[in-house]
DNA sequence: CCAAAAGTGTTTGCAATACACCCATGC
DNA sequence: GCATGGGTGTATTGCAAACACTTTTGG
């Protein structure tokens, strides 16, 4: 059965975007019209997601989902957790929602999570297929459907640590990028601040960003050194870390 | 639909045990027998699984499944990945039991894994219901059904991060145990050794580690003291740890 | 008394922290 | 020339690593 649904199971994607200066999600907004008299009963936004196919991978449904917002190709990925409450979907605008648009799903979905990292400004927002479709800080989200904030919220765990793991930043940066960039990256992510000094001591040690011989243009003021980043030379210089007790 | 099930949504679970020198995972025999002339067609192991019930959590039915084959209640599990690959069903031999067992299982079944930690010797392995139960060290593996292989891998690596974040390991060993424990667990795990001094500098500054007024017994060489892991001393003392860059 | 594991201190080097000023550019 | 962010060095402290011998018990 070729395009068939498994009706209980689901794929969300939490998409981050970093724009210099804050860490952002991408939502589509959701918006219930009274069949009526056209008003608006309710409003609100929701990560990305849908079903997945018989016979579908959830890692290739999540990359067809991304895709479809963003129209972007080969992006980082990561599965972070699965979320199955038998409440999810119970929240009362969430029934509304269901129902008014004759959608046929299931009371218990089961959806599998992942994020992407994304350069906010590689990614046209076009109000795709007349969604409503916006950035919004991760510190000042607007209300969120069904379990989403969980999911978000869940997602962001995984993103401190995974960061604090891996060199998974530069994902969320353009392919060249300074080094008050990466700082203000983590800060962002990391919700502290770092002393600059400190923080490019310890750029400094890593080998895999390689400096350019080019600098910032068109700014106001001294321009930064731009760097590159090495996939190449992390995997044959990296080390592994360790936290708690060891 | 009472106890109607969702037949492309399954739960594994990876039992892990640790039993004072290795860890092991709790394995279930699985043999095929040819219905003429009851020949072993082939035997191998499985972690144990099943499938998620209508209107079931997913964490319930870890639960539920643990419960089946251990007979415990309240212990630690955690899930960890969920695996969706369209071929991990598809391999010769596990269409052959499949088939031969008049499984009603479709190819595609995506499965949530969970780990647990328990400790060997609480668990009376009773070669339940008739199946063939046993602990084999991580290292010294049988041959895995499905891809069980890989989702055990997959459970130790994110058994290995985790250990290193926080304090879980002590849901291996028994109420009461000895520094030199948890060494050998921590190496076991991790699958390093340790100076025992240092190591033993490192726990005597963790407060939650509670040394009792009491010693080993029976044991041919100096008892040693033993202690008790407090969860709320842990929580009202933990540090965040860092890796990677910070 | 022997075998087996428990238990204990000191030194050394490296990595984390704290901290303040000059530089290059666009307007 | 001034506003804006870029860029740099040193001193101190705390943590990690290396390393060898004595103690207590059961048999």
């Amino acid at each position: 059965m070729p395009g068939a649904i498994i009706p209980n199971l689901s794929v969300d994607c939490v998409i981050f975007g970093f724009d210099s200066k804050e860490l952002n999600v991408l939502l589509v907004e959701r918006t219930l019209i009274n069949e009526q008299d056209h008003s608006v009963v309710f409003s609100d936004f929701t990560l990305t997601g849908n079903h997945v196919q018989a016979g579908e991978d959830p890692d290739a449904a999540a990359v067809r989902i991304l895709n479809d917002l963003t129209g972007l190709h080969d992006i980082y990925l990561e599965q972070f957790h699965t979320f199955g409450s038998t409440q999810r979907l119970l929240k009362k605008k969430d029934q509304m929602w269901i129902h008014s648009l004759g959608l046929n799903i299931p009371d218990h979905v089961i959806t599998v999570g992942y994020y992407s990292l994304i350069d906010c400004t590689s990614v046209e927002i076009t109000n795709h297929m007349s969604r409503n479709v916006r950035w919004f800080p991760v510190n000042e989200l607007p209300e969120l459907a069904f379990d989403h904030l969980n999911i978000l919220q869940k997602a962001l765990e995984h993103l401190r640590i995974k960061l604090k793991q891996e060199p998974i930043g530069f994902e969320l940066l353009s392919e060249k990028f300074t080094l008050t960039q990466v700082q203000r990256l983590y800060e962002a992510i990391l919700g502290t601040t770092f002393d600059p000094r400190n923080f490019r001591k310890k750029l400094s040690q890593m080998k895999y960003l390689i400096p350019l011989d080019e600098k910032q243009t068109a700014v106001r003021h001294k321009p930064a050194k731009l760097y590159i980043f090495s996939r190449d030379v992390y995997e044959r210089t990296r080390k592994t870390h360790h936290g708690f007790l060891i």
